[in-house]
DNA sequence: TGTACATCAGTGAACGCGCGTTCACTGATGTAC
DNA sequence: TGTACATCAGTGAACGCGCGTTCACTGATGTAC
């Protein structure tokens, strides 16, 4: 019994879909603060309390669509990532980079939704934790799959203080046998590459590098090279140094 | 005459400083898109109709405040960096950073104004270029400064495609003798040093690299060994590659 | 299979609030002679 | 130095609008016997 739907479940499962499908529209318009839940309402037809049927507040709803978003974009990432041979790491990262920016630019309300300014007076609860994670969970295991394979340059720059530590403690708990030195450039390599999106979607790059796409194909063959993540399959006329 | 201010004129600048500063203190309890005219007023004891003899809407005091923004955030950088001997090029690309980092961090909902998430809606006027240029004009003058001294590795990789036209372009206008490869690395540096600010002050690093100082140490000594600044004066214990 | 009851989606009115902007006005400050 | 006039800051009421959330309700759907 349990599989079968009853028509009332399934109504409610694709209201709740046009609903989250609605808010999404309008988080181009207006932006993530002032999404209106009437708004919402008034364009799919309803009277605005009838959303407290389907989310108990506006942060409620807003929390929904982050989830969402993170897991666009992680499912996304792993998708390109998991299509490509497991031991060419560096096209792997560049797999993911590619996907990532692919969805911010396909997606960027969304993208402006977590990676953006957070919305004062709003604090992303708990349930937004894993499906954020999704992304650097991909690096962290690339970066893990090099161990033994590919080496950081001689004498790489050590780590000193806290960050050791903290370096140490995020290997123990996802990649036992990973470098901290390469941790600490694997999470620096997350905010960098990050960092390029934005710019590209908010604009810095205006006047500079705009259209930024050859930036951005640039950066992430010189991240590649700091993470140590090999040479390119087919190679590219340079020696890997 | 021209040098004497009447009562008007002084009056009429003290308040515009007070809206102002009663503006921006309310950014950080509402955020950008929420700033509102009356809120102001309210505050400051006016009412809400008297701000339009300062400001003909809300949008221009919004610009009035980006403004500020990155003008504070470019003094604090350009001075920290004429702070450091104009030879030692690692040094002042390090005082850069912190210098823009600390006022991030001081000033978080002035830095969200303006590298954060564009205010859906509002398109920053002309008047917001040349300010928001301060920052990068220090970069490119610095990297400038390494030509002829400082050499990148023997055989960086290429720029292909438009970004090799991009940042000729780039170094024609503002820095003729500089080599395209280092101009994609400043314009990348600059993002990725502004993608390591906002995950630290937007929270993506919670539950990684938090606190952040001393990831940010590492990358930034890292970035200056990609964008070839030449050795730390007095060292530190590692070879140059 | 049919009936009685429970569950639940959606309604419509209301509460109490805030917003940006305009406009005719009062009264203080500044300027020219 | 004194007076007449022009400039301008600030007032208060109003326009027209939108918001999140609550609540008692109707009527359709689902369930147990």
């Amino acid at each position: 019994m349990a599989a079968i739907r009853t028509a009332r479940e399934r109504a409610r499962e694709e209201l709740t879909r046009e609903i989250k499908a609605e808010a999404r529209r309008q988080l181009g318009v207006e932006g993530a603060q002032k999404l209106s839940l009437r708004a919402v309402a008034r364009e799919l037809g309803m009277v605005s309390s009838a959303l407290y049927r389907y989310y108990p507040s506006r942060d409620d709803l807003l929390t929904a669509l982050i989830i969402d978003a993170y897991d666009a974009l992680g499912e996304q990432v792993e998708q390109a990532v998991a299509a490509v041979p497991t031991a060419d790491t560096r096209a792997r990262w560049v797999a993911l980079c590619h996907a990532a920016r692919a969805w911010a630019l396909a997606s960027p309300h969304e993208y402006a939704l977590v990676y953006g300014t957070p919305v004062p007076g709003y604090s992303a609860p708990q349930e937004t934790v894993v499906p954020a994670a999704r992304v650097p969970m991909v690096l962290i295991a690339l970066l893990d799959d090099t161990v033994g394979r590919f080496e950081l340059e001689a004498a790489p720059r050590p780590l000193r203080g806290p960050v050791a530590q903290q370096m140490a403690d995020l290997a123990a708990q996802f990649a036992p046998s990973l470098n901290p030195v390469l941790a600490a450039r694997g999470v620096a390599a997350w905010a960098q590459l990050f960092g390029l999106i934005s710019f590209e979607l908010f604009g810095q790059f205006v006047g500079s590098a705009d259209p930024a796409d050859g930036l951005f194909d640039y950066s992430v063959e010189d991240l590649a090279d700091h993470l140590g993540l090999g040479p390119a399959v087919g190679g590219d006329g340079r020696a890997q140094s």
